[in-house]
Order: structure tokens, then C-alpha cells, then sequence
DNA sequence: CTAGGGTTAG
């Protein structure tokens, strides 16, 4: 501490010239390696101190996830400039706060600052996250408006946000627009592809991007694979997976296996993405184990799914879904006992599980709606619509999946859970508000559930409506009681 | 001379 000081001391008094100059850059290597004690020491000890240095300490201060402290720091900034946003922006995604992103952006058009590439880049990033393809759009709009040149991470940027946001072709539009199509770009691309179950365009991309002489990298390859576990492809993905290290002379990473383990597990070839795992040369890493876990789930293989399920508990016990997850697979071999202990358990240790949460845009604005509340202003209406709709589903022989619920809960109690998930407050209020015929846009928070699935294909069949929903992962595109992801997801 | 950006397995 001391010693920091008189170090401090001598930068301020001798600097490299200039003093200011000197100190910014010391700042720079504080916050940028983590040691923002040491940077509020020197922003403190200072005579002088300029717009760099008070960009440094909010840039600081979010990389190691104080936000408030962060803002604090940007609200004090004297004369903000276009990076004084930005720096504050990025903060916001890099610490998951994409809505307070989306906020301060709009507010610093209002105070008159012109969002330049980065502004823009980072609150595109935000957008993806969000699903908010309005907000994408007009940033799109924008950037065409002012001839600001979309360079690679710009256009990375962009296609992904039309990709997560939905809008598959306008994102292949953005990737035929831009004039420097370096390897982040062709990546961007395949990896919409794989999130929308559309495999076989994802590998039409991947040997046009080697015939344009652009080679992939390790996160092509992750794109590639993921395109081929959506889409069920698995002798390509082997194809592509054993090609790594062969032909493209890159070291097959951890994500890569992860991966793999999906591709096999989603495609039933249990035992061999259990092999996978084992013969893995870094240790399996939660994720790994959690892919195989899905597997399980989707090929009803209880056995191997509560042996994994305790060992992801176990290494993980602060992990609310992981209980959740193990819960609901003790329910689906019929331990109810054994299923409520977890649950119990669970509350025990005062771990939480993040609230499903699903939004829909209409307008331009965003709606919201929590699992089991009447948070949305509308909530009654909602529900009265949800009742309508769960009334013509049981006329076509729909039955809520109670057996897939893992509470302790009496039937009714059970029912009302089930019929509160957020997706169906979602599509309820999405069928009340727009005319027959508009393709409904939902993103989630979380995994979509079964019965969710169930019924949403069941109402896209019985109202006739294109339902595409997004949830943590991927896309499911609901069409004719039918969906995308072939009911493996 | 010093500050801000994108894509990555569940």
C-alpha cells in the first residue's frame, strides 16, 4: 500500500513527459488487470486528472462486476464523451445487465452524443441477448443512414443480433453487404444456422467460407458442430470433429467435446458420449457433464440421469438448476420421495433458481412476464385469455403433464404451476394482441419446458399461427403442430 | 503518447 503510493509518487512527479499521460496509463493497466484498488489509490492521489481517467476507473470497476461503483464513477465523469458511454454500455453486457444497457444507450442519444462503430457494436450485443429485433433493427437503420462502415466486428455483431433476434435472412443480407468477410463474420453466420436447426445451410456455409480460402478457427468448429447436433447431424459432425485436428492442424478444445458429447447424446448414442467424456484429455468440465444430463432427459434413460444428476449436484451444490434438473429426473422414474428431498434440499442450503421469465415485443415494447406472477399490468386479461385457450387444448385432448412437475404439491396446486410458466402467459397475451395471421416472437430466460413444447405446438396447429420461440439455447419454429428441433432440444 | 467493440458447447 505504502509502496504503491511512493511508486504512484514518482509516475506523478516524473510521468513521461506529460503527467497525466502517465498516470492514464498506469490507470489502464490497473483496471484492465484487475487491480482496481490499486487504481482508485492513484485516481485518488492525483492533481490532474482528465476524461481518460475517469473512463479507465468505470472500465475498471465493471470488469471486476462493481457496478455500482462503476456507475458512480460515470455519473461523476465531468464532460462524458462517446467512450464514457460506451465504457459504461459494454460494462452492462460484460455483467449481464443488457436492459440498463439498452437504457443508457437511449439516454445518451438523448443528451446529444452520437453513438459511433463501438457505441453501436456494443449495444448490438446487448440487443442479441435481449431478442430485441426492434432495437437491432433500428441500429441497422441507423448505420446505413450515417454511412458508418460496417467492419468485421461491427458486421459479426450485426448478423448475430439478427440471428439471435430471429431474422435469418436479414442476416445472411448483412453478410452479402459486407466487403471484408473475415473468418468472425462466415462464423456468426453458421452458428444462426445451428441455433435455428437449419444444419444443412450452416455446412453450405462452411465450404463456401474454405472455398473463399477463409479458414476456420476453434470457434467455427464450435459453430459447425453445434449446427450439426441441432440438426441431428451426426456422421458430418464426426466428419468435422476427427477434421480438426487432421486436417486444420488446430487442437481440438474443451468446447469441442462439449459439443460432441451433444451431438452423440442428443442423437441417443448414449454409452458413446459417456466414452467421449471419459477419454477426454482435460478434465470434464460441469458443462460437459450437463450436456450428457439432457441426453438423458431426452432419451428417458433414468438410470445414468440421476447418477449424473447427484454428481453435478455435488460439484456444483450453489447451482439452483442443477437440483432442479436432478428433481425432475428422480420424478420422471416415479421417486416422487426422493424428488421432493431434493427440492427440499435445495431450499435447505438457500439455494435459488433464476424465475422462468418470457418476453414478447410488440410495438417496440418489450413485455414481460414471470413464471406464476400477475407482475404484467394486464395480468387478469391475460389469465382470462390463457383459460380460454387451455379450454380448447383439452377439447382436442390435451392433458397438462403434471407428472413432469417435481413440486410438493397437491394436484390442483400442481396445475396452476404448470399453467402459470411464463411461455404461456406469453403466447396467451402475443394471440390477444396481434391480428390472425402475424408470426409470434417469444424469447425466454431458461430452457422451455415439455408440456410448454407440447402446447405450443398444439396451438400453433389449432389457431393457425407461426410461433417461434427462442430459449437459452436455441430456436424452436412452431408451424402446423410441428416444430424445428424435432422435439430433441 | 493514455480510455470503449463482436462471434464460442449446456
Amino acid at each position: 500500500m505504502e509502496e504503491t503510493k511512493q511508486i504512484h509518487a514518482h509516475v506523478i512527479k516524473f510521468g513521461f513527459g506529460s503527467e497525466v499521460y502517465a498516470v492514464n496509463s498506469l490507470l489502464h493497466v490497473y483496471a484492465s488487470s484487475g487491480s482496481i484498488e490499486a487504481a482508485r489509490l492513484l485516481f485518488d492521489q492525483v492533481a490532474e486528472r482528465d476524461i481518460v481517467s475517469w473512463n479507465s476507473m468505470v472500465d475498471g470497476y465493471a470488469k471486476c462486476g462493481k457496478m455500482e461503483a462503476a456507475y458512480e464513477f460515470f455519473k461523476n465523469t465531468p464532460t462524458k464523451n462517446v467512450i464514457s458511454w460506451t465504457t459504461m454500455i459494454s460494462g452492462y453486457v460484460g455483467a449481464g445487465m443488457y436492459k440498463e444497457a439498452l437504457d443508457l444507450f437511449q439516454e445518451m442519444q438523448l443528451e446529444g452524443v452520437e453513438p459511433d462503430k463501438v457505441a453501436l457494436a456494443s449495444t448490438l450485443s446487448a440487443c442479441s441477448y435481449l431478442g430485441a429485433l426492434d432495437q437491432g433493427r433500428w441500429i441497422h437503420a441507423y448505420i446505413d443512414k450515417t454511412g458508418i462502415v460496417i467492419d468485421p466486428i461491427l458486421g459479426c455483431a450485426l448478423i448475430d443480433m439478427f440471428a439471435k433476434c430471429g431474422d435469418m435472412e436479414e442476416a445472411l443480407r448483412v453478410f452479402k453487404k459486407v466487403k471484408k468477410r473475415e473468418v468472425s463474420l462466415w462464423t456468426s453466420l453458421i452458428y444462426g444456422f445451428a441455433i435455428h436447426g437449419r444444419g444443412g445451410e450452416a455446412l453450405d456455409w462452411f465450404e463456401n467460407m474454405q472455398k473463399a480460402g477463409i479458414k476456420p478457427n476453434h470457434v467455427t468448429f464450435t459453430a459447425i458442430l453445434t449446427a450439426c447436433s441441432y440438426s441431428g447431424l451426426v456422421d458430418e459432425g464426426k466428419s468435422l470433429f476427427e477434421s480438426i485436428e487432421r486436417v486444420h492442424k488446430l487442437r481440438p478444445r474443451i468446447e469441442h467435446y462439449g459439443c460432441m458429447v451433444d451431438l452423440l447424446g442428443r442423437a441417443g448414442f448414449l454409452e458413446e458420449a459417456k466414452g467421449l467424456i471419459e477419454q477426454m484429455p482435460v478434465k470434464p468440465k460441469a458443462v460437459v457433464w450437463g450436456a450428457l444430463l439432457n441426453a438423458c432427459r431426452i432419451h428417458k434413460n433414468v438410470e445414468l440421469g440421476i447418477k449424473i444428476g447427484k454428481l453435478l449436484v455435488e460439484e456444483d451444490p450453489d447451482h439452483g438448476g442443477r437440483y432442479v434438473h436432478l428433481a425432475s429426473i428422480h420424478a420422471a422414474a416415479g421417486e416422487w420421495e426422493r424428488a421432493v428431498e431434493t427440492r427440499r434440499q435445495m431450499k435447505e442450503r438457500g439455494v435459488s433458481k433464476l424465475p422462468g421469465c418470457s418476453a414478447i415485443s410488440l410495438d417496440g415494447v418489450i413485455h414481460e412476464f414471470l413464471a406464476g406472477t400477475k407482475s404484467h399490468p394486464q395480468a387478469k386479461q391475460i389469465y382470462r385469455a390463457w383459460d380460454s385457450i387451455a379450454e380448447r387444448l383439452e377439447k382436442e385432448g390435451y392433458k397438462p403433464a403434471l407428472q413432469n412437475l417435481l413440486l410438493d404439491l397437491d394436484d390442483e396446486a400442481k396445475e396452476m404451476a404448470i399453467t402459470q410458466h411464463s411461455e404461456k402467459l406469453a403466447i396467451a397475451f402475443g394471440l390477444l394482441r396481434t391480428k390472425p395471421g402475424t408470426t409470434i416472437r417469444i424469447v425466454k430466460n431458461l430452457r422451455i419446458c415439455e408440456d410448454c413444447h407440447t402446447v405450443t405446438k398444439l396451438i400453433s396447429k389449432i389457431y393457425d399461427r407461426e410461433i417461434v420461440m427462442r430459449d437459452r439455447t436455441r430456436f424452436h419454429h412452431f408451424k402446423d403442430g410441428k416444430c424445428t428441433c424435432g422435439d430433441k432440444w
